[in-house]
DNA sequence: TTGAAAGCGGTACCAC
DNA sequence: GTGGTACCGCTTTCAA
């Protein structure tokens, strides 16, 4: 192993002076610099990061934690901020909790954690204060899921908005006998008549599928005559939304609109219509959530809430770096813009809407 | 922060007693064991990872370089090799490196590499020099590509003989117009009556689609009356895949075969083909490589290869640890058992094949 | 069973 | 411009 000490002595010079060579310092004449450079070269020489992490205090690393690294949407976030976190110099750990509370509490927990400068955490399961509690003083940023998590800064999609636009578009066709897709049951959520779209919930961290059935509930309400149940499942899967799909054409045989919790559950619905002998959208209208890049590559091509990926994966990039240059600074949170992306699985007019 | 110096003076023990209390070490008294437990509770503390990896020499991180982190296959890869590897108590860095030899160096390049412990790489540019002379003394395992790099330990896909398995499998159907998309041009291969599958070629490492196209040619030629097309791009991409398809039907007007380098190219093809009316597999069978989760869920569902995911990772993880214990064990090879997995979009007789 | 000493390989600080 | 000194926080070694 070449230290930075033999690079120093086969240059003739310090070990300071090859460190301030190789980190670009300017205080080195131009004639040492090219002397050592000229060495470093030669021997191979590296520097240790783990010494480097040591004295410095900083890693470079971020953990990214999320419930399944093997899906499409974690997959899309995985690699974007991967590419927007290297030009700052960091690398991206990724980290699978499995959508349960011990693999999150597993993902955090202790001497892991320590490794990394910050942390990214799509939580599912956890509570604020489990996070808290573990996390310590690690610069953390909770994604896309619960909206009363103060104490963290917080990257928000419009889970609620972008279901009930959703839901409206399905609607606004016809649709009379929706199906939520993976979410949980609608009326087990807070009751439509209270004051607000936000549940006041046993306060855990996983409901963005909550929000997004409120979305729903909310949209479908508003159409007299429209009515939608909840078809539950925790994982989103392939198979997971081919299974769902069978579970709601037995339960609501008359089935004309399938709102999704996520586009993976929808690609699975959508192969598990077709061996159901549905048409899409000639009988069924469908619409997904994420707007991964294979919506627009199925057949039917998928319609889907785009919770605007470049925009979440700057504003994390942001409050990441925010927090990490200032530990004490207040926590922030934002709510991502969203459209819903029209393609072929919603593009029919199943019945003339009544007159609203 | 907490260092263990404070647990330990907290505790009433010295620093060595701490880390052996933390190791697991079995050489401490059941009382000082519970006291210094206590401690490290109450206090929340963490070893400092950093500290540990310099004074240990080792980070317990791998390195997982890969030409695109968002595509169907290598995110099926990633996820995998993460679960494998974790129970090692290894964690994963995914470095991207845009299917460019200068991304792949940059990603094995530097100070980089010295933070991790090991190195997966599925390199598509590089020259086994490259990785040779960047890669130092780092254990290095290459995955699925090149058939000639004896210096390092190598984990190969059956890349010839399944795509000529694949190829079989559309000309027993009675497919005689095909296209093998996004392989390199056939007839720019090593001329078929030489005596062997393993083109001569430049050396680098970025042949597993060349080695597919070879596949596709030696089943073609061994069926009179067959010809195959190489409509060839670079990434493998959805958008490609949608691409190259209407490239081929432009080249190839009577095209009944689609042989593509992997099931993204292959999910993206089928989209182009609806658009175009081509109906699969009415008119046209289409069959993939890499037997990706999404495979079985589109519609129609997709045939492809599968290359035995388990077996791959099973094998790279066992290789990586073998070569991190020791470094100067013999490089070791091993090619991956495949199959070919059957699905809607090759189910269909086109035509009464010729007795053979 | 416990702990003192000696670094692992860098870099901040400050004197020269 | 250059480099000595200390020390980041942990663990290997070996003596007590």
């Amino acid at each position: 192993m070449t230290t930075m000490r033999d690079v120093a002595a086969a240059a003739g010079v310090s070990p300071m002076t090859v460190s301030n060579v190789l980190a670009g310092r300017t205080n080195v004449s131009e004639e040492t610099r090219r002397r050592v450079l000229e060495v470093v070269e030669r021997t191979g020489y590296r520097v240790n990061t783990a010494a480097q992490s040591l004295r410095r205090g900083r890693t470079g690393i971020v953990g990214l934690a999320v419930p399944e690294v093997h899906s499409h949407y974690f997959g899309l976030l995985a690699a974007r901020l991967i590419a927007r976190l290297a030009p700052e110099g960091l690398r991206v750990v990724v980290e699978q909790t499995g959508a349960s509370r011990e693999g999150e509490l597993a993902a955090i927990t202790a001497s892991r954690v320590s490794a990394y400068d910050g942390l990214v955490l799509s939580a599912v399961g956890l509570d604020p204060d489990d996070v808290l509690a573990i996390a310590g003083d690690l610069p953390v940023v909770v994604l896309g899921e619960r909206q009363d998590v103060r104490r963290f800064d917080h990257v928000e999609m419009a889970n609620t908005d972008g279901a009930a636009a959703a839901t409206r578009l399905l609607l606004e066709r016809g649709c009379r006998r929706l199906v939520a897709l993976g979410m949980p049951d609608l009326a087990a959520l807070a009751p439509s008549d209270d004051d607000g779209p936000r549940p006041q919930g046993p306060g855990h961290l996983g409901d963005a599928f909550r929000l997004r059935a409120l979305g729903v509930r909310t949209a479908v309400d508003a159409v007299p005559g429209a009515r939608a149940l909840a078809v539950s499942g925790v994982r989103s899967t392939l198979s997971g939304g081919a299974e769902l799909a069978r579970e709601a054409l037995a339960r609501e045989p008359g089935l004309d609109g399938l709102v999704c919790a996520t586009d993976t559950l929808a690609i699975g619905a959508l192969r598990a219509l077709a061996d159901a002998g549905r048409r899409v959208p000639d009988d069924v209208l469908v619409v997904g959530f994420d707007d991964v890049a294979d919506a627009a590559y199925t057949v039917p091509s998928l319609s889907s809430v785009s919770p605007g990926h470049d925009w979440m994966v700057e504003e994390t990039t942001r409050l990441l770096l925010r927090r990490m240059a200032d530990p004490a600074a207040a926590p922030e949170r934002s709510t991502s813009p969203f459209s819903v992306v029209e393609r072929e699985s919603t593009r029919r007019l199943l019945r003339t809407p009544d007159a609203t």
